[in-house]
DNA sequence: TCAGTCATGTTTACAGTGTTCACCATGACT
DNA sequence: AGTCATGGTGAACACTGTAAACATGACTGA
């Protein structure tokens, strides 16, 4: 028994060929009889290992947070606060634009399926991302970076941000080359961090901006990051 | 002739129709078979006023943006740059909460069709209601309220948070009651402009948000509309 | 060895979808 | 009176998600 496809549990080769399937045709395009010929056996067979076409995707959803994770998680490596959260930010980019498709669907499943609530392990996954941005920020708040106050809500602020920007860009509303809109995003983030960064951390913003003012084609493109 | 229902033209009244639909069923649960019934015809005499359900449901996106443009619109009767901005941030939430489906639909209609191209209509008038945000953000950055550098961007930051905030609430991944939000949006939107007024009208945002800490309770829910 | 059970598949079927086609009524204009 | 566009109809096609009934083959206990 060398080939392991073969030994994968059924449900675990229809969830692949499920991510597969999403990721090629999108939403739209995803269908039982479609996955099922892509798995290699037909429609009805694949109702023993999953509810339905919901709990199908579900499990892709599942899958892409899986993803998502890993992005963030790759931004711990940063050596201090600023530094680790400087990288989340891009890292949530990157995921974005990397798998476009996965973060739509983070997002915009109970949208897509018709349903008025978020389904309990879908709700789980994107509070623990929320989690994740709140840690990011309590760290700079305590390394004095960020304003103490409101420390619940500086979070939201930033995600909303960084969500609302990717949104608009992967809507098509944006028009603009990959490359531009990731030097849109960095910019649009400095703005905000203006906002909630402490008067010491605003000023030292501040300077990098006139430093890259006095050069303009030649300064770094994230200073926040550097 | 006195039935004004009659007289309307066929195309008129489908979307009606149409638009009733969507706000009752979602975008899951259009039908054309549907739309026929409540027109009080049947499916394919939808298709002599309609190429496809996609063309029903673009016009259903018109209506929509027709919508909002009414609340933009209306906060235009503020009387300085800096009031009709605040007004310009609440309209927009405003018609987000009163209309939820619609503010989907705008942004997600092509997600929903599985178009990778956002149709010309629908992007000429995603289109006006960012040269509409601009606007704004130049009265106030004449005003000497903003910062003038990037203007451009400027807007697109503003849009994108709120963009966000909405989206994320809408898609239920914040959890709050209605007014809860409403305050969070206030909140954020005060912190983002911080980001990107001038030093001398964000020193005076630091004091109302001082004097809203003296007495926290009673502190006005949104400094930046006063 | 044999009967039984369980996992996993298949075939068939139903109701609903978007859309097309051939056909038919009606009312306006020549 | 005849022609023609307008706006409707019913039947049909190729899909969809999903349920019910049936088949098969591996594993188990007697």
């Amino acid at each position: 028994m060398f080939t392991v496809f073969t030994m994968t549990e059924p449900r675990d080769r229809i969830l692949n060929c499920a991510c597969e399937l999403y990721l090629k045709d999108g939403f739209e395009g995803f269908s039982m009889r479609k996955l099922a010929r892509r798995v290699g056996v037909t429609a009805p067979a694949l109702y023993r290992h999953y509810e339905n076409r919901e709990k199908v995707l579900l499990a892709v959803v599942g899958q892409a947070h899986n993803v998502l994770a890993r992005y963030l998680y790759r931004s711990l490596a940063g050596e201090t606060p600023r530094e680790r959260f400087a990288r989340a930010g891009e890292a949530y980019l990157d995921f974005a634009l990397d798998h476009p498709r996965y973060f739509q669907m983070i997002y915009s499943f109970a949208e897509f399926m018709g349903l008025d609530e978020v389904p309990e392990e879908v709700a789980e996954e994107t509070c623990a991302v929320e989690r994740f941005w709140h840690d990011r920020v309590r760290e700079c708040v305590e390394a004095g970076l960020l304003r103490s106050h409101e420390l619940e809500e500086i979070g939201l602020s930033l995600w909303a941000h960084a969500y609302g920007l990717i949104s608009l860009y992967l809507h098509g509303m944006l028009d603009v080359p990959e490359e531009t809109f990731r030097q849109m995003y960095a910019g649009s983030f400095v703005r905000l961090l203006r906002g909630i960064a402490t008067p010491a951390y605003a000023s030292e913003l501040e300077a990098e901006l006139e430093a890259e003012e006095a050069l303009p084609d030649a300064g770094p493109v994230k200073p926040a990051a550097k």
